[in-house]
DNA sequence: GCCAACGTTGGC
DNA sequence: GCCAACGTTGGC
């Protein structure tokens, strides 16, 4: 079980529409880095939903439901896609001021590396993003 | 709206 | 293979 942080900018793609529509593919990805983050993901793994720009805070948990494929979206197959479906919203949305400033977030991809569209999670980071959002 | 950080591209 | 130029992302 492998945990991991996608980004969206809700104007592009909002957890409320991720919900709405029940499951979504994941494509458009056109980072190395980041297909090869998907490449990675396995079926049932966790995934925090994150809205950047607008928002700048986790908002729900999902899952992956389908591995890495060819992403539908473009003929070159260097990029990837899966298949992710919403599992919960959390009942408080864990801001980024809030990962910055608790000690057990603050070492997050999400601030060293801001740019990087999706991201491994440790264990302990998605624990602790749930334990805060019960709050 | 600005700009820092980062990735990619292309000339050499 | 280096690096300057450029485009994009995302926080502020």
């Amino acid at each position: 079980m492998n945990y991991w942080l996608v980004k969206s900018e809700p104007d592009a793609y909002s957890w409320k529409k991720f919900l709405e529509e029940k499951q979504t593919v994941w494509s458009g990805i056109r980072n190395f880095q980041a297909r090869n983050n998907l490449r990675t993901m396995k079926t049932g793994d966790n995934v925090l939903f994150y809205h950047s720009n607008v928002g700048k805070e986790i908002v729900g948990v999902a899952k992956v439901i389908q591995e890495a494929y060819q992403d539908p979206t473009t003929k070159e197959t260097a990029w990837l896609t899966v298949d992710l479906q919403p599992i919960r919203t959390l009942k408080k949305a864990i801001t980024l001021d809030e990962i910055k400033s608790d000690s057990k977030l603050n070492e997050m991809v999400l601030l060293k590396n801001s740019r990087l569209s999706v991201q491994p999670v440790t264990k302990e980071e998605f624990e602790r993003v749930i334990e805060l959002s019960k709050k």
